[in-house]
DNA sequence: GGTAAATCGGACAATTTTTGTCCGGTTTTC
DNA sequence: GAAAACCGGACAAAAATTGTCCGATTTACC
């Protein structure tokens, strides 16, 4: 339940996989497919969503491929999921159309309130998350200290194992 | 994306029902499911998960019915999420079977840290955020002022349309 | 100029998850 | 003993996710 889709997974380990490569370097869809086991045609459709978004740029023709955008370390967790999956909302109610939430009748809806204001919280959460701090803490992962400062605040010490 | 499930959406709602009654009001799973339009059967099932967890208590027999447990207002939405959807994982890889979380192979997972970190984040989030605290919410919802300290700490203020 | 390798994009198929239904059982009141 | 409630498993329907197919366009290179 309510699990990231794959698209945001590869989506995220395409961004990651290409950070860590040269700045310049371009990277196919059949590369990073076969790196990762991932289906060619669903990476490549993952990329070019990104690139709708101009989170990467494409170069097209043989010797095309992807590279990453200049400033690609800023961009949001929010702004991916959107990207890549479409708005997101922790309940129907919250996109425009304020018809068939599912809980509909009588009394009308009791938690719609608070429903709104989880789901503001966790956009606010995915929008403080950038690419960057996905990449320094997988750096900064093996050495057991120093996590950025970000998750440092974020994190409760007892959630890790 | 991440919708919360209907059954999520049901239970909370059916907490907040009952916490609106008396205390010691019983309500059956036909009615609060007649109150709000929801199948009666399943409406009977989340309300059963509840009870197996003890935030409600369940009386049987005709004249029967469902009871707000002593402390509900203490329970969270993690515990409420876990009783009625079971195990939530923003990704595979975080439920002690370690195989299979999709993206294998190769360099092995670029991304797992990181998506560790942002469970145990959003875990502690909605461990965070009790049924007291939506009660208080709805209550407090429509003076536009004076959310729940709780709230008020958590809420990016540009996210209020 | 032709071929191959790449990005594009739509339609669609397969799979999985979610959601809802059915049915028979147990407990309890009247 | 009948009716009304909780209980729980199996299953069916619907929706969402995930993956596949096919054809089109762009471009490097021979
Ligand atoms: S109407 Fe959207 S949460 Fe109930
Ligand atoms: S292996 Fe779990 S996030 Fe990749």
């Amino acid at each position: 339940m309510m699990k990231f889709s794959k698209k945001l997974e590869y989506a995220l380990i395409a961004l990651v996989y290409m950070s860590q490569r040269g700045e310049e370097q371009l990277t196919t869809s059949r590369e990073f497919a076969g790196q990762f086991n991932i289906p060619q045609e669903v990476a490549g459709k993952v990329m070019q969503s990104l690139a709708r978004k101009n989170f990467i740029r494409s170069v097209q023709g043989v010797k095309g491929g992807y590279q990453l955008a200049t400033n690609a370390g800023e961009i949001n967790l929010a702004e991916l999921i959107n990207a890549v999956d479409g708005p997101f909302t922790v309940v129907g109610c919250m996109s425009q159309e304020e018809e068939s939430c599912g809980c509909d009748q009588h009394d009308y809806c009791n938690i719609r309130s608070s429903m709104s204001l989880i789901h503001n919280r966790i956009m606010a959460f995915f929008r403080s998350i950038t690419l960057k701090d996905i990449l320094s803490r997988r750096i900064a992962g093996l050495s057991g200290e120093s996590f950025p400062v970000h998750f440092d605040r974020l994190l409760n010490p007892t959630d890790i194992k």
